[in-house]
This record gives structure tokens, sequence and C-alpha cells, in this order.
DNA sequence: AATGAATGAGCCTTCATTCAT
DNA sequence: TATGAATGAAGGCTCATTCAT
């Protein structure tokens, strides 16, 4: 929980020279110097604003997974009905800001170490459930309750197997590959629905 | 004489020692140290057969690697036809062996690491050209070689993509989820393919 | 505001007790924790003035050449005239500082090491010329330049022969011996060449 | 003291290689495992023939005082009169074997270790009393025995500080420059004595 | 609020030595 | 005699954290 009133400034630099330093040298070789030195600050100043490297790297990952949900919802804003909705759902989760070789490297480094830590893990759980009620959510608007949890299921895994193939060979040359291809996926079980309707 | 051949022995000790010690401990806090306890040998050993921890670690992720193919091409012995083939492919990135905990922890913490490492990068290229190879070539059996490299990109997004997901959730409960969603996706693409034809 | 101004002293500090530490237990058992032991301060506090223990161990030797330079320096500020200056020199190498256990320990630990570092073997290098150049100097003001440069060759062979044998064997007993052996060679030089002259 | 019998020629081939690990790693970084891996044999075999490292190291050290006495005795054979007497033994001193890498890389490793070990320190005491020794027994035929003690210890130093100076500073470009400027040192002395004799 | 000096635990690695074969 | 596997103790270095200023 950030201590509102001690310098959201502070924080948010801090945070910032964490994903930083992770894209620099790795989580594993990110250390409470090189985010300092990477902020501007001293080493000590780290602890006046979290708990110690633990808990900024917490709220390191905390701040991708609220980047990304802002994200969705500006999307959201100009969409409309549940079909372009889930195409903002689509387009945040492969936008330049989840290529970009900072969040990137953020992200995977989240991936190797949740299972380690509760507070981490629940991170990832917050992402997915997340993930997956925004894409039901839309789609039981267009296909049953059972199809739309199938369907979410199907998306979301693209999602993520698309970002993390992307991301493991470090980036992607034309952001619509990935967009594209989920995207078909998406109109090909809606019209698989529609077929099925038809033919009963 | 000393005892002749301990090498390959004690280097598959070392390499299973160091996939329980990221399984337990996680691959950040996996010392040479705990996995040389795991194996219930000396810290000291491990230089023997190893340049260091790091070459440990790489000879530990190339091992994930092997096993995985080693799983796919037994699997491939008792398919008949490309599309047992394919099937072949899905239910080993599904086996039981892919979703140990212990493999889980080894594949998410390389996931975390490979950027900082081309010797580690090199090993997810290698899982990445592979499984993309494998499908394709069996895809060219069943459809247009345009068509099989898209249908492939599309089958491997949804392999990883699920894997990861279960994965980073702990695991899956029914293994026969993400195989039966992937193989859904697959029937779908080859049947959209045979109605092309079939309307021209 | 933390202590301010505290390198200069603790760098001080830990040279003093690196020289104590190669006195005790010898160069190549000198280590870092024994150096900090010494210096009343914790082994990490090494690495946070210094590079390393190479660079610890390398700034302690340059202490050395620095000190020895000092001493005659502040020798010359005294002496009258170039057969003044030329004891001031000989006076300085085989002063009580040169003689003292640590320092001897440590120029000898200096000789031992000085092949495996281009840095060491640059302080030694630095010595010898400065020698022979403070020699050569004033010599030239007494007797010819090829004699001065003769002469300059045989004193300083005849100083570090005689610091290194006593230096070897446990210390001298009467410092007035080297000088004494040094200075009738100096002379016994001067005359010869006065002799030369004379018979011309 | 050499076990004989129990492979004096094992025992040679480990000498030579620790003086061949000492001039390239140089003696602090000089190991058992090099040791024996120059000598072409395995690291065990060591403590077949040596109570351990630093006994193998003596025993090196001690091969070297050996080889310098030999040379002498060798030049002794060819010598007429205590003038050439005293000459083989300044040539021995500043001969190829004494100025070779190998015996320059040990000798200034004895140098910087014998401070720590009796043993060492004893070989040094050896070669001390053993060349002053040498160098008073020929001189007293010269010139009285008080004379002789003074002048020894002038060509003592002469030759140690010489020596360590080429050895220090890499070797020597022509072996003659030491042999002559301390000739020209006995000359000298033994000329002075004849001055005053004949003075008188 | 902020600094950076200082600590001390822990890690990777090296190495002399031992020992079963 | 000889091997090389194996041990276990340090050693140098890093680093999160604390604290006086």
């Amino acid at each position: 929980m950030p201590k509102l009133g001690m310098g959201p400034i502070r924080r948010r630099q801090l945070i910032d020279a964490a994903i930083a330093s992770i894209h620099e040298y790795g989580l594993a070789d990110t250390t409470v110097a090189r985010i300092a030195r990477k902020a501007g600050v001293s080493p000590g100043i780290v602890h006046h604003y979290f708990t110690g490297k633990d808990d900024l790297l917490f709220e390191t990952m905390r701040q991708l997974l609220a980047d990304l949900r802002a994200d969705v919802v500006a999307r959201y804003a100009s969409a409309r009905g549940p079909f372009e909705r889930l195409n903002s759902v689509i387009n945040a989760c492969f936008g330049d800001v989840q290529f970009s070789p900072e969040v990137v490297a953020a992200w995977l480094g989240l991936y190797g170490t949740a299972r380690q830590s509760e507070r981490l893990q629940a991170i990832l759980t917050i992402y997915h459930r997340r993930l997956r009620s925004n894409l039901v959510s839309d789609l039981r608007a267009l296909v049953p309750p059972q199809e739309a949890a199938r369907i979410a299921e199907g998306i979301a895994a693209m999602i993520d197997g698309l970002w993390v193939r992307y991301a493991l060979m470090g980036g992607v040359d034309d952001p619509l590959i990935p967009r594209t291809l989920t995207r078909d996926y998406l109109t090909a079980a809606l019209a698989q629905f529609d077929n099925k309707k038809k033919t009963r």
C-alpha cells in the first residue's frame, strides 16, 4: 500500500528506475544500488519509501498490472459494442507498451519469480482472472455463457501465448501479426457458433 | 584408479538436483550449496563437472529441452499420419512431465533469465523454432504451405499460452482441458480450410 | 548527512592495516578479512574505498614509494651542495623507515609479486628510474655525464644490494654500516675520477 | 630430504614443473594442480613424493641454491689463483641461468615468502653466508682479513643489488654489464689497498 | 527528507589434501 | 605407483539493510 502524502513522486521515480534496471541488468541482477543510481538518488532512500527491496519490486510489478488495466479502460471508452470492446482488450495486450523492452523484461521477470512469493503470485492471478472476466463479460453479449467461457479461455491463451513467444524472441517486428491472429481466432469462434445456430 | 565413469552420473545427479532446487527455492535462490546438498555431495564437486554455476544451470535448461524433444519423438513412434503426429506434439507439450512442478519452475525460471544470457536465449530460440517446424512439417501434408505456416503459428501460441497460464496458476487440474482446447483449435482450422476448398 | 570526508581517512587506515598484515602474515596470507580486522572495520568496507583487494594492495605499494620519495625530499631540504644531496638519498634509503619490519615485508612482497602485475611492476620501474635520475642529477655536478651514469648505476646497485641483504637477513643491527659502505663507494668513485683528472 | 630410491626422477620433474609454474603464474598463483599439469601427472601424485605443497616448494627453492653452488664449483675448476676464483663467483651469479626468467621468478618469489617460513629463510641465509665466505676466503689471499671482510661485503651487495635490479626490470640486455661493474668494483678495491700499502 | 558510510551474512569459486580404486 | 574423484575450508566480493549525521 502506498504511504499517501509521503512522496508519491519519489515512489514512482523508484518504480520506473526499477523497471529500467530490470531491463538493463535483468531481475536477478537488479540491486537496490542500481535502482537508486538510475533514479538519481542515494541507495538508502529506498527504505524511506518502501519496506525494502522486495516491497519496491512488488509495487513495481503491481504498476505493470495497473498500467495494463488503465490501457484497457482507456480503449473501452471509445469502443462501441461488445465486439469492439473485445478488440480493445486484444489491442491493449498487444500494444506498444506491452511489447516495449522494459515492460517485457519486467513481466518475464515476474513469471520467473512469482512462484516464490504469494504477493507476486497474486498479481498474476489478478491479471489472469481479470483478463478472463473482461473477455467473458463481452462474449456473453454475443454467445451463450458456456460458449463464452470456452472462447474466452481460448482467446486468453492466444494472447498470452503470442505475447510470450514474441517477448521471448526479442520483440515483435509487426505488432499487427499477433492482433490479427487473435482477432481471426475470435471471429472464427463466433462464426462457428453462428453456423451451429443456423444449422439447428 | 579412481571411480571411473562418474562423469555422466554425477552430471545428471547435479542437473536433477538443480531442478529440484529451482522448484523448492526458485531460480534466484538456487545456490551451488543447495544444489550440492540436494545431490548429496560437497559444494566443491560442482566445479569438477561443470565450469561453474552458470554452466550447470545452462545444462539444466538444455536438459529440459532434450527431455521435451525425447517425449515428442517417443510419441511420434506410435503416430499414424500427420494428424496423429500433430497430436503427439500437443500431448507432449501438455504431458505430465511439462506440468510437473519441478519442470514448470525450471521453464519459468528460464523465461525470466533468458534475456540476460545468449546461451539461455538460444535454448528458447531452439524450442520455438523446433515447435514451429514440427507443426509446419505435418500441416503441409494437410493444407497448402501458406495455410500451414499460419495454423502452426496459432497452435504454437495456443500451446505456449495455455501452458504458461496453467503453469503460472499453479498447475492444471485436468490435463485434458488444454489438450482439448488446442485440438479443437486445430480441427477448426483444418475444417475451415476444407470448407474453403469445398466452396470453391 | 553521513560522516563526510571519511574517504581519505579510511583509505589510509586500510593501507596501514594492509602493511601491518603483510608484516604479520606475509603478502600471500594477507586477506581482506585480516586487513579489515587490523583496521577495526568490517570486511565489506574495503570495497567501498577500493575496487578490490588488488587495488588496495596496489595503493599500499604506491604508498611505500610515496613515503620513500617524501623522505628523500625532506632530507634534500637541509642538504647543501650535490654531495650532501647524494647523501640524502643514501640516508633515506637506509633510514629507519626502510628497515622497519613492516616496510621491509611490504617491499619484499612487492618484489615477489611485481612480475605478475603491470601496475605493480610500474611501481618498481618508477622507483628504479627515480633513484637513478636522482643520483645522476647530482653526480653531474661533480663528474662528467658518462662517469655520472656509471657511478649512479654502481651506487644504486649498492643501495639495493645492501638493503635486500639486510632486509632478507632480518633487519640491520647498525644502520650506519650500509650507509658507510655506500658512502665509501661514492667517495672512492669520486676520488678515482679526481685522480684521473690530476694524472692527465 | 629427498627420499632416495623413491623416484628421484619424479621429484625432479615436479620441481622443474614448479619452477615453470612460478614463472608462468607467479608463486602466489602456483597450485598443486598447475604443477602437476606441467609435469604431466595427476595432482594427487605430489603427495607421494613430497609431504605437501610447501615441501615441494621448499625443495624447489633448495634446488635453486644447489644449482647456483654447482655452477660456482664448476667454474672454480678452471680458475687459476684467487682473483680468477673471485671472478668465478661473479660470473656464476650473473650467468645465463641466474638471469633466465624461470630462475628469476623463483628467486624473487623466495624473497617475498622467506619471512614467513624458517625453512625458506634458512635457504637465503645459507646463500648469503656462502657467498660471503666464498669471497672472503679468496680475498684473504690478496688482502688482510679485515679488508677482505669489508670488500666481500661490498661485492656481495653489488652482486645482489645488480641482480635484483636487472631481475625486477625484466631481464638484462647485456649480461656483461653487471659483471663489468662488479669486477671494476673489485679491482678498484684491490687497487685502493695496494695504494695504501705503497703509500705506507 | 536524504545521504552514504558501515555492517555482516552469504555466494561462487579455488585449492590443498585425502582416499578408494 | 598412480589416478582423479571428492571433500571442506577459506577467500574475494556483493548486497540488502541500518544508522549517524
